[in-house]
DNA sequence: TACATAAGATTACAAATGTAATCAATTAGG
DNA sequence: CCTAATTGATTACATTTGTAATCTTATGTA
Protein backbone atom coordinates (compact mmCIF):
# COMPACT_ATOMS: atom_id res chain seq x y z
CA UNK A 1 0.00 0.00 0.00
CA UNK A 2 1.33 3.37 -1.25
CA UNK A 3 0.68 5.93 0.73
CA UNK A 4 0.87 9.65 -1.18
CA UNK A 5 2.60 12.88 0.43
CA UNK A 6 -0.62 14.47 0.42
CA UNK A 7 -2.36 11.43 1.99
CA UNK A 8 0.31 11.26 4.39
CA UNK A 9 -0.23 14.81 5.64
CA UNK A 10 -4.09 13.48 6.76
CA UNK A 11 -2.39 10.36 8.39
CA UNK A 12 -0.07 12.29 10.31
CA UNK A 13 -3.20 14.05 11.74
CA UNK A 14 -4.82 10.66 12.66
CA UNK A 15 -2.02 9.32 14.22
CA UNK A 16 -2.16 12.55 16.44
CA UNK A 17 -5.79 12.48 17.07
CA UNK A 18 -7.32 9.14 17.15
CA UNK A 19 -10.53 9.22 16.85
CA UNK A 20 -11.78 12.43 14.99
CA UNK A 21 -14.27 14.00 12.37
CA UNK A 22 -13.31 15.34 8.91
CA UNK A 23 -14.07 18.93 10.04
CA UNK A 24 -11.44 18.23 12.82
CA UNK A 25 -8.94 17.17 10.35
CA UNK A 26 -9.65 19.88 8.07
CA UNK A 27 -9.32 22.37 11.09
CA UNK A 28 -6.11 20.53 12.18
CA UNK A 29 -4.13 20.24 8.76
CA UNK A 30 -1.88 23.36 8.18
CA UNK A 31 -3.24 26.24 6.66
CA UNK A 32 -0.37 27.07 4.42
CA UNK A 33 -1.36 23.72 2.29
CA UNK A 34 -4.28 26.20 1.42
CA UNK A 35 -6.13 22.88 0.78
CA UNK A 36 -9.96 23.29 0.28
CA UNK A 37 -12.18 21.49 2.63
CA UNK A 38 -13.44 19.09 -0.61
CA UNK A 39 -9.42 18.23 -1.09
CA UNK A 40 -9.31 16.67 2.36
CA UNK A 41 -12.43 14.74 2.35
CA UNK A 42 -11.15 13.51 -0.68
CA UNK A 43 -8.01 12.26 0.67
CA UNK A 44 -10.05 10.81 3.45
CA UNK A 45 -11.96 8.64 0.96
CA UNK A 46 -8.97 7.79 -0.51
CA UNK A 47 -7.25 6.32 2.33
CA UNK A 48 -10.27 4.45 2.95
CA UNK A 49 -10.49 2.88 0.13
CA UNK A 50 -7.02 1.88 0.40
CA UNK A 51 -8.26 0.37 4.17
CA UNK A 52 -5.42 2.84 5.53
CA UNK A 53 -7.99 4.10 7.85
CA UNK A 54 -11.49 3.48 9.19
CA UNK A 55 -14.47 5.36 10.77
CA UNK A 56 -16.88 4.82 13.63
CA UNK A 57 -20.23 6.15 12.87
CA UNK A 58 -20.78 9.00 15.71
CA UNK A 59 -24.78 10.52 15.22
CA UNK A 60 -24.36 11.94 11.38
CA UNK A 61 -20.74 12.39 11.76
CA UNK A 62 -17.56 9.73 11.89
CA UNK A 63 -14.74 9.69 13.79
CA UNK A 64 -11.62 8.04 11.80
CA UNK A 65 -8.87 6.67 12.67
CA UNK A 66 -6.09 5.42 11.56
CA UNK A 67 -4.93 1.36 10.77
CA UNK A 68 -1.54 1.63 10.33
CA UNK A 69 0.71 1.69 12.90
CA UNK A 70 2.34 4.91 12.94
CA UNK A 71 6.13 3.25 13.51
CA UNK A 72 5.48 0.49 11.33
CA UNK A 73 4.99 3.05 8.46
CA UNK A 74 7.96 4.73 9.15
CA UNK A 75 10.09 1.64 9.14
CA UNK A 76 9.05 0.40 6.15
CA UNK A 77 9.21 4.01 4.29
CA UNK A 78 12.38 4.11 5.97
CA UNK A 79 13.83 0.35 4.89
CA UNK A 80 12.58 1.54 1.45
CA UNK A 81 14.03 4.94 1.09
CA UNK A 82 17.74 3.39 2.56
CA UNK A 83 17.41 0.57 0.12
CA UNK A 84 16.61 3.01 -2.76
CA UNK A 85 18.50 5.84 -2.38
CA UNK A 86 21.40 4.15 -0.28
CA UNK A 87 21.34 0.75 -1.53
CA UNK A 88 20.84 -0.23 2.24
CA UNK A 89 23.90 1.36 3.78
CA UNK A 90 22.85 3.56 7.08
CA UNK A 91 26.31 4.92 7.59
CA UNK A 92 26.18 6.57 3.99
CA UNK A 93 22.40 7.90 5.29
CA UNK A 94 23.88 9.60 8.19
CA UNK A 95 27.04 10.63 6.40
CA UNK A 96 24.94 12.47 3.89
CA UNK A 97 23.43 14.92 6.73
CA UNK A 98 27.20 14.73 8.23
CA UNK A 99 28.56 17.09 5.27
CA UNK A 100 26.26 19.40 5.51
CA UNK A 101 26.33 20.16 8.94
CA UNK A 102 22.79 18.76 9.07
CA UNK A 103 23.44 17.32 12.69
CA UNK A 104 23.33 19.10 15.56
CA UNK A 105 25.13 18.92 18.93
CA UNK A 106 21.48 17.25 20.30
CA UNK A 107 22.15 15.14 16.90
CA UNK A 108 25.63 14.08 17.88
CA UNK A 109 24.25 13.46 21.48
CA UNK A 110 21.97 11.17 21.16
CA UNK A 111 23.73 9.12 18.87
CA UNK A 112 26.46 8.84 20.68
CA UNK A 113 23.76 7.29 23.64
CA UNK A 114 22.65 5.52 20.82
CA UNK A 115 25.44 4.02 19.54
CA UNK A 116 26.23 3.03 23.49
CA UNK A 117 22.99 0.97 24.15
CA UNK A 118 23.26 -0.42 20.95
CA UNK A 119 27.16 -1.83 22.10
CA UNK A 120 25.93 -2.58 25.35
CA UNK A 121 23.35 -5.50 24.47
CA UNK A 122 25.95 -6.56 22.13
CA UNK B 1 12.40 18.44 -10.50
CA UNK B 2 10.36 15.10 -9.25
CA UNK B 3 12.30 11.79 -10.46
CA UNK B 4 10.25 8.49 -10.17
CA UNK B 5 11.01 5.38 -8.28
CA UNK B 6 11.72 4.24 -12.35
CA UNK B 7 12.81 7.31 -13.52
CA UNK B 8 15.68 6.75 -10.67
CA UNK B 9 16.68 3.47 -11.99
CA UNK B 10 17.69 5.02 -15.38
CA UNK B 11 19.53 7.32 -13.43
CA UNK B 12 21.35 5.24 -11.32
CA UNK B 13 22.03 4.08 -14.76
CA UNK B 14 24.05 7.08 -16.12
CA UNK B 15 25.59 8.28 -13.04
CA UNK B 16 27.63 5.02 -13.32
CA UNK B 17 28.16 4.92 -16.90
CA UNK B 18 28.31 8.91 -17.84
CA UNK B 19 28.20 8.65 -21.22
CA UNK B 20 26.19 5.65 -22.67
CA UNK B 21 23.73 4.79 -25.88
CA UNK B 22 20.00 3.51 -24.36
CA UNK B 23 20.75 0.24 -25.69
CA UNK B 24 23.67 -0.01 -22.88
CA UNK B 25 21.46 0.93 -20.15
CA UNK B 26 18.43 -1.21 -21.32
CA UNK B 27 21.55 -3.57 -20.75
CA UNK B 28 22.69 -2.35 -17.75
CA UNK B 29 19.29 -2.25 -16.08
CA UNK B 30 18.08 -5.34 -13.41
CA UNK B 31 16.72 -7.93 -16.09
CA UNK B 32 14.30 -8.63 -12.57
CA UNK B 33 12.44 -5.30 -13.39
CA UNK B 34 11.00 -7.36 -16.29
CA UNK B 35 10.87 -3.87 -18.60
CA UNK B 36 10.76 -4.56 -22.39
CA UNK B 37 13.05 -1.93 -23.82
CA UNK B 38 10.17 0.25 -25.19
CA UNK B 39 9.62 1.37 -21.34
CA UNK B 40 13.42 2.37 -20.60
CA UNK B 41 13.29 4.56 -23.86
CA UNK B 42 10.05 6.05 -22.80
CA UNK B 43 11.93 6.25 -19.76
CA UNK B 44 14.67 7.94 -21.48
CA UNK B 45 12.10 10.59 -22.98
CA UNK B 46 10.78 11.48 -19.85
CA UNK B 47 13.89 12.33 -18.42
CA UNK B 48 15.32 14.31 -21.43
CA UNK B 49 11.51 16.21 -21.36
CA UNK B 50 12.24 16.93 -17.38
CA UNK B 51 16.17 18.27 -18.28
CA UNK B 52 17.23 15.95 -16.01
CA UNK B 53 19.35 14.03 -18.94
CA UNK B 54 20.93 15.13 -22.12
CA UNK B 55 22.52 13.24 -25.12
CA UNK B 56 25.21 13.82 -27.69
CA UNK B 57 24.50 12.36 -30.90
CA UNK B 58 27.03 9.96 -32.33
CA UNK B 59 26.48 8.57 -35.26
CA UNK B 60 23.16 7.23 -35.37
CA UNK B 61 23.11 6.76 -31.84
CA UNK B 62 22.96 9.19 -28.81
CA UNK B 63 24.97 9.25 -26.10
CA UNK B 64 23.42 9.62 -22.89
CA UNK B 65 24.30 11.63 -19.91
CA UNK B 66 22.95 13.14 -16.46
CA UNK B 67 22.34 16.63 -15.92
CA UNK B 68 21.90 16.03 -11.99
CA UNK B 69 24.53 15.55 -9.90
CA UNK B 70 24.24 12.51 -8.17
CA UNK B 71 25.35 14.02 -4.85
CA UNK B 72 22.99 16.72 -4.64
CA UNK B 73 20.17 14.43 -5.79
CA UNK B 74 21.02 12.05 -2.54
CA UNK B 75 20.96 15.20 -0.40
CA UNK B 76 18.01 16.51 -1.48
CA UNK B 77 16.18 13.45 -1.97
CA UNK B 78 17.64 13.07 2.02
CA UNK B 79 17.12 15.91 3.32
CA UNK B 80 13.12 15.77 1.82
CA UNK B 81 12.60 11.99 3.11
CA UNK B 82 14.01 13.36 7.04
CA UNK B 83 11.67 17.02 7.07
CA UNK B 84 8.55 14.71 5.69
CA UNK B 85 8.90 11.76 7.76
CA UNK B 86 10.92 12.54 10.48
CA UNK B 87 10.36 16.25 11.44
CA UNK B 88 14.25 16.68 10.25
CA UNK B 89 15.59 14.86 13.04
CA UNK B 90 18.23 12.89 12.48
CA UNK B 91 18.63 11.01 15.73
CA UNK B 92 14.92 9.93 15.05
CA UNK B 93 15.82 8.82 11.45
CA UNK B 94 18.70 6.58 12.67
CA UNK B 95 17.04 5.57 16.27
CA UNK B 96 14.79 4.09 13.75
CA UNK B 97 17.09 1.73 12.50
CA UNK B 98 18.72 0.65 15.02
CA UNK B 99 15.73 0.01 16.58
CA UNK B 100 15.27 -3.55 14.68
CA UNK B 101 19.52 -4.55 14.41
CA UNK B 102 19.30 -2.85 11.07
CA UNK B 103 22.95 -0.95 12.05
CA UNK B 104 25.79 -3.81 11.27
CA UNK B 105 28.93 -3.65 13.09
CA UNK B 106 30.50 -1.93 10.08
CA UNK B 107 27.83 0.99 10.06
CA UNK B 108 28.34 1.60 14.27
CA UNK B 109 32.35 1.87 13.38
CA UNK B 110 31.18 4.42 10.57
CA UNK B 111 29.34 6.34 12.78
CA UNK B 112 31.90 6.56 15.89
CA UNK B 113 34.01 7.36 12.96
CA UNK B 114 31.99 10.30 11.81
CA UNK B 115 31.18 11.52 14.85
CA UNK B 116 35.01 11.76 15.83
CA UNK B 117 35.58 13.96 12.95
CA UNK B 118 32.61 15.99 13.58
CA UNK B 119 33.72 16.60 16.87
CA UNK B 120 37.27 17.08 15.77
CA UNK B 121 36.11 19.74 13.38
CA UNK B 122 33.97 21.42 16.21
C1' DT C 1 -42.92 23.07 9.04
C1' DA C 2 -39.65 24.88 5.79
C1' DC C 3 -35.35 26.21 4.63
C1' DA C 4 -30.41 26.33 5.24
C1' DT C 5 -26.46 24.06 6.49
C1' DA C 6 -23.43 20.38 7.18
C1' DA C 7 -21.48 15.84 6.39
C1' DG C 8 -20.53 12.26 3.56
C1' DA C 9 -20.80 10.14 -1.31
C1' DT C 10 -19.82 10.50 -5.86
C1' DT C 11 -17.85 12.61 -9.77
C1' DA C 12 -14.38 15.52 -12.26
C1' DC C 13 -10.15 17.05 -14.51
C1' DA C 14 -5.26 17.47 -15.32
C1' DA C 15 -0.80 15.83 -14.62
C1' DA C 16 2.38 12.28 -13.26
C1' DT C 17 3.67 7.61 -13.41
C1' DG C 18 4.15 2.65 -14.87
C1' DT C 19 4.49 0.06 -18.73
C1' DA C 20 4.22 -0.55 -23.32
C1' DA C 21 3.10 -0.14 -28.67
C1' DT C 22 3.67 1.92 -33.02
C1' DC C 23 5.81 4.80 -36.43
C1' DA C 24 9.57 6.95 -39.10
C1' DA C 25 14.10 7.27 -40.54
C1' DT C 26 18.60 5.62 -40.83
C1' DT C 27 22.01 2.18 -40.85
C1' DA C 28 23.81 -2.40 -41.69
C1' DG C 29 24.05 -6.69 -43.95
C1' DG C 30 23.23 -9.84 -47.79
C1' DC D 1 20.78 -2.05 -54.42
C1' DC D 2 17.23 -3.88 -51.49
C1' DT D 3 15.60 -5.52 -47.33
C1' DA D 4 15.83 -6.14 -42.50
C1' DA D 5 17.17 -4.40 -38.30
C1' DT D 6 18.01 -0.79 -35.33
C1' DT D 7 17.46 3.64 -33.09
C1' DG D 8 14.97 7.32 -31.70
C1' DA D 9 10.31 9.81 -31.87
C1' DT D 10 5.70 9.75 -31.02
C1' DT D 11 1.59 7.78 -29.30
C1' DA D 12 -1.13 4.78 -26.12
C1' DC D 13 -3.55 3.09 -22.07
C1' DA D 14 -4.41 2.39 -17.23
C1' DT D 15 -3.58 3.81 -12.69
C1' DT D 16 -2.21 7.07 -9.26
C1' DT D 17 -1.98 11.56 -7.48
C1' DG D 18 -3.13 16.51 -6.66
C1' DT D 19 -6.80 19.32 -6.20
C1' DA D 20 -11.34 20.25 -6.52
C1' DA D 21 -16.68 20.31 -7.72
C1' DT D 22 -21.17 18.56 -7.37
C1' DC D 23 -24.78 15.76 -5.51
C1' DT D 24 -27.53 13.57 -1.80
C1' DT D 25 -29.19 13.14 2.60
C1' DA D 26 -29.77 14.21 7.27
C1' DT D 27 -29.67 17.55 10.84
C1' DG D 28 -30.35 22.04 12.91
C1' DT D 29 -32.50 26.41 13.29
C1' DA D 30 -35.95 29.87 12.71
Amino acid sequence: MKISDSEKKVMDVLWQSPSITAKAIIRQLDPNLGWQDRTVKTLINRLLKKNAIGFKKKGREYLYFSKIDKEDYIKSASDNFLQRVFNGSVSSLVSTFAKKEKLSKADIESLKTLIKEIEKDG
